[in-house]
DNA sequence: TTCTTGTCACCTAGGTGTTAATAT
DNA sequence: ATATTAACACCTAGGTGACAAGAA
């Protein structure tokens, strides 16, 4: 079985919409895919990979920019707007967890950790780049494979297959952040977007309950000085 | 077999008496210890590690310092003083390579490098760092222990284990610089150390040939003020 | 108008020798 | 006198969103 980590973290994204950045040059996760992982053979190889399928066949667009505090997703409307039909997807991209293939009892002796992959919009990415489509919403993956000793393993490839689905780390991919709760709330939790941050550096992660409101001393003290604090 | 990288800097260190600095909380060696491996089963499992003996049973003081230089160890001085016998030593620790156990396939296909190894000074050190005693020298070891799938793979322990030894990576244990021309050679390799480079970058390694005397020009300028050009 | 790209300041994380102070 | 320690400035390496400019 499988534990998705940071679940509060991923759920409080779930419920604004998550979005990920995705870039020529290829972008990590935020919040990470991580897992822990029990029950597994100790002493049997595993690997371990992720993918990314479409969640739905939908292409989406912003809302019309609300000009005042120039988020492009205003704070009233409650979900992004269908602008057509999906645009083909190349066949899809798997990312191998590179510690792969190791032992059962080295994947569940800590927590596992996806934080090489990284996401791209290059069609053409030769880094082995998870390739998206901007625009787009897509559903991660998890699966394991167990590798069969035996010669005649393509047999029961079935049964050495396991997949496992955390519906609360869809996202849609994105080039610019949509959302303005999404930017905040990344800014707020990344420790690389710390730069960004505007409010008491304490009251993260510390004072922090999964319960609360997330991070409106951030938002309220927009650092964009052209920006006006904007109607919520 | 193997082949160890970086063979020339090595050589380039050992002539001046290689030194690696120990600490309290452990510290990286320069150069690293690489290699590139050659004839393993691509598909069975190999673990890499390393250990460090003593040279001799010697312990080693420095001279009497060079006062107008500040350099400790004088440079027309060709070797360190015996001081007396060998500290006791603690049964030696072991550093597996992180990625152990892995495939054949896996190791030779890029060179492997011991770069998380670190080198200790504290006795009591419970990171799982070398320990070792300073004003010692030590011979680095590199061992590869062949998984033997078999049950009784204890009985083949021997044939399923092999050393190799690279003369050229000797070095005495140290706390803080003993020869000045070490000192030297390490800001203009080492890329961590840069920042008290104060000749022109491009000399290395770009305009560095392995036979060229290394690095007269990082010496001449010292960056200490107090010193003066001293007698070589 | 909407979306994408490239550059940037500002971070995290951690590896250097230096230096002054301390220990032995 | 010699050896060790701890704080430090200065690096490498690379992950952030902001922003201005460009593309569609």
């Amino acid at each position: 079985s499988v534990q998705l980590e940071m679940k509060a973290l991923w759920d409080e994204f779930n419920q604004l919409g998550t979005e990920m950045i995705v870039t020529k040059a290829g972008r990590r996760m935020f919040p990470t895919f991580q897992v822990k992982i029990f029950g597994m053979d100790p002493m049997a190889d595993y690997m371990l990979l992720m993918d990314f399928v479409p969640v739905d066949d939908k292409r989406y667009r912003q809302v019309t920019p609300c000009l005042p505090c120039r988020a492009r997703y205003a704070f009233h409307s409650s979900s992004w707007l269908v602008a057509g039909k999906a645009d083909p997807a190349t066949p899809g991209r798997v990312h191998y967890h590179p510690d792969s293939p190791a032992k059962g009892a080295q994947w569940m002796k800590q927590i596992v950790s996806f934080d090489k992959l990284k996401l791209t919009n290059n069609l053409l990415d030769d880094n082995g780049h998870i390739i998206l489509n901007s625009m787009h919403r897509y559903q991660p993956r998890f699966h394991v494979v167990y590798v069969d000793p035996r010669k005649d393993s393509e047999k029961y490839a079935e049964e050495n297959f396991k997949t496992f689905v955390f519906e609360e780390t869809r996202f849609t991919a994105v080039t610019a952040y949509q959302n303005h709760r999404i930017t905040q709330l990344k800014i707020a939790s990344n420790p690389f977007a710390k730069g960004f941050r505007d409010c008491d550096p304490e009251d993260w992660p510390r004072n922090h309950r999964p319960g609360a409101l997330p991070l409106m001393s951030a938002f309220a003290r927009s650092r964009n000085p052209v920006s006006s604090p904007a109607h919520q």
